[in-house]
RNA sequence: GCUCACAUAGCUCAGUCGGUAGAGCACUUCCUUGGUAAGGAAGAGGUCAUCGGUUCGAUUCCGAUUGUGAGCACCA
């Protein structure tokens, strides 16, 4: 028997160890105190989280990562996958498995089984996992050979397992099996608790839907159940308060609370707009129109219909006929346009350009239909019938890098006035299907990368095969109440739009060049921008963009022409205001008005109409504050 | 589009193990003129999403359709 040498084994703080038989995890932790012991989750070896009783057969930086470290929690989360799993094949034999990985604030598992888990298996399951963790079962890592997996799986008949490792798993890669128990194990990269018992009890199953076998909707469907798991019940319990608390901001709810706008069954995926909600519309549309003339864009406006034959010529119709609507006259066949930008092409090319043009910049609210599939329509955030701040710029290829740049920043700075901070910056590159040869590809991306860079943007997420057919994108993304990113802003590079559509300018040599084309928009879809606007403001939006800005009450009938005066006069001053003569207590009214989130209330009784002044009370404060009517005036119409 | 769930008054919801329905708020009328988050009384309001089946009888059970919700897929 050879004598192998010592293991070497260096702490965070410097600190080495030398071992004479490799150590585990929970060894070395327990050698420290046990309190450490118990609330290790895993550890981390030269960088790779592994499990707390693997022994470490090598020289190695150590690390004991605690329950409380935002690793371990992806590790209890992965860890209530697998019992979620196990608990499912206890309780339905038969029922496959698949994938369970962690997530944001959970986990989720994919089983493929015949008959749908119902709301009521949901909870038994639950029950099952908590007698699972009660168990303590230990969890124990093991190599296996690819053939032995294989044939593990099949013989089990876990055809999706076995299916994953021949296709999904290079032959030389390390194949790992966790078992859980006597009788249950899957297939895992790890790492996971030393046992069960270690998951806790601040776990919750919270709905079951349908999910594709490796994410294609040509595969076979599966059910996907979803859970809630986190480190301690406190924090359960808090993230189930936020999640109800975000609920409030939901745009459909306020939208309906606040009468801003309604959807109904004969127009699936449309808005129709009520006063107030088409007032939010108008304030966003006239600070976009600004936005528009100081970035040097000149308005136009495109028909709503073209014949198909542009949309073939474009490739639109190649791409996405089957979501498009088209209409017939005449024999002759037109789409209902889903884009603006074939439109812009038109005006751009009703005159000679030449290169001293350049750049051209087009903007348009422009009106678009897209027939999106039924099941991605959601509010007002994803609809059929949608507006965008549309624009596009033709340009030379020098001359993308200054406006993508010119354009990041005014993107930012309107952000920044509708009061969002934090947004995501992704670039989308070459999508599979595409139109072009990879080298304009290669230049489109690079000129969208370097003009990030010079715009200052340090970090951004970059999506292979997430560009659009003609061209690659940078996106900007904003959350919604519940979480959910959603894009707004787009930028894009096109280098084949303009050949398609015979666009051109004359350059200095007196030849014909074909211009790009950058595609852009800031809020994106009107619609969509209004919904995120109503939930990042939970309703309450600020003075510029409220719906009624101000309303004007009397506290007794005898100051209801006084009322109507104070409210014609801020009208006069286009003071978005009503008044609110009604037969009721003033604090009733109060009480109305705040719950529709009008941002100030003048309230007038005898002494206001005696004096000619009013008294405001803000929304959000209880505080009352008495003003000359002139002084209150120049107040409220500085927007 | 796919899987599952849901659809009752303007809104939020209850209810009917099959005998055509109820609350609160809102609305209308009357009383009340009240100083900063709900004053009181009375009244009106529903083909229980649509179409079909089972049944003596369907809002209720079954099926289809439409729409909505969650997730997946999609998002020019």
């Amino acid at each position: 028997m050879s004598i192998s040498p010592p293991i070497r084994i260096s702490f965070p703080d410097g600190n080495v160890k030398s071992f004479d038989v490799p150590p585990t995890g929970l060894s070395i932790a327990t050698g420290i105190s046990p309190g450490l012991a118990k609330k290790a989750v895993v550890v981390r070896v030269n960088g790779e989280l592994w499990d707390l009783n693997r022994p470490i057969d090598r020289d190695a930086a150590f690390e004991i990562i605690t329950r409380d470290k935002p690793e371990a929690l992806e590790v209890i989360r992965h860890d209530a996958a697998h019992v979620l799993a196990q608990a499912v094949q206890e309780l339905f034999p038969g029922t496959q498995i698949t994938f369970g990985p962690s997530t944001e604030h959970g986990f989720y598992y994919d089983f493929a089984r015949d008959t749908p888990f119902s709301d009521a298996d949901l909870a038994s399951i639950e029950q099952r996992m908590r007698n699972i963790v009660k168990r303590d079962l230990p969890i124990i890592r093991e190599v296996w050979s690819h053939e032995a997996a294989v044939a593990h799986f099949e013989q089990a008949g876990e055809s999706f397992k076995a299916e994953w490792i021949r296709d999904g798993i290079a032959a030389d890669e390390e194949l790992t099996i966790y078992r859980q128990g006597e009788a249950w194990l899957d297939m895992c990269l790890g790492p996971h608790l030393p046992s069960t018992g270690k998951l806790g009890t601040a776990f919750k199953l919270t709905r079951v839907s349908g999910a594709y076998w490796r994410g294609d909707a040509n595969n076979a469907q599966l059910q996907r159940i979803y859970g809630l798991a986190f480190a301690n019940d406190a924090d359960l319990e808090a993230h189930l308060k936020m999640v109800e608390e975000a609920e409030k901001r939901d745009h459909r709810k306020l939208g309906k609370q606040l009468d801003l706008y309604h959807q109904q069954e004969e127009a699936p995926g449309m808005v129709f707009w009520h006063p107030k909600g088409w007032a939010i519309w108008q304030a966003v549309e006239q600070y976009v129109r600004g936005v528009y003339k100081a970035g040097g864009y000149q308005e136009v406006r495109g028909p709503q219909i073209m014949d198909v034959n542009l949309w073939k010529k474009s490739g639109h119709w190649d791409n996405y006929q089957d979501n498009m609507f088209f209409t017939e006259s005449e024999k002759r066949t037109y789409a209902i346009k889903p884009m603006n930008c074939p439109g812009h092409v038109q005006i751009f090319n009703a005159g000679l350009r030449s290169y001293r043009d350049l750049p051209v910049r087009y903007a348009e609210f422009g009106g678009c239909h897209r027939n999106e599939p039924s099941g991605a329509l959601h509010g007002i955030m994803r609809v059929r019938a949608f507006t965008q701040d549309d624009g596009h710029i033709f340009c030379t290829e020098a001359q993308i890098e200054p406006e993508v740049t010119a354009f990041h920043q005014q993107a930012m700075q309107v952000y920044a006035d509708f009061g969002f901070t934090h947004l995501d910056v992704k670039l989308a590159l070459r999508p599979e299907k595409r139109l072009g040869d990879d080298a304009t590809w290669d230049r489109a991306e690079d000129a969208l990368r370097s003009a990030l860079r010079a715009a200052g943007v340090a970090t951004w997420t970059e999506l292979p095969g997430e560009g659009a057919f003609y061209g690659p994108k940078i996106e900007y993304h904003l959350k919604d109440s519940i979480g959910r990113a959603w894009q707004v802003g787009t930028m894009q590079v096109d280098f084949m739009m303009p050949e398609r559509l015979g666009a051109t300018y004359i350059d200095e040599h007196s030849a014909r060049q074909h211009p790009v084309m950058l595609h852009r928009a800031i809020v994106g879809s009107m619609e969509r921008f209004i919904g995120i606007l109503i939930e990042h403001h939970a309703g309450a939006l600020p003075y510029w963009l409220a719906p009624v800005q101000a309303v004007v009450t009397p506290i007794v009938s005898d100051a209801d022409a006084y009322a109507s005066e104070v409210a014609a006069e801020l009208s006069k001053r286009n003071v978005r205001v009503q008044t609110d003569l009604r037969n009721e207590k003033i604090n009733y009214k109060i009480r109305e008005h705040s719950l529709q989130k009008v941002p100030v209330i003048l309230v007038v009784g005898r002494k206001e109409a005696e004096e000619r002044s009013v008294t405001l009370r803000r929304l959000g404060s209880e505080r009352q504050e008495t003003l000359l009517l002139a002084d209150a005036i120049i107040e409220l119409a500085k927007h």
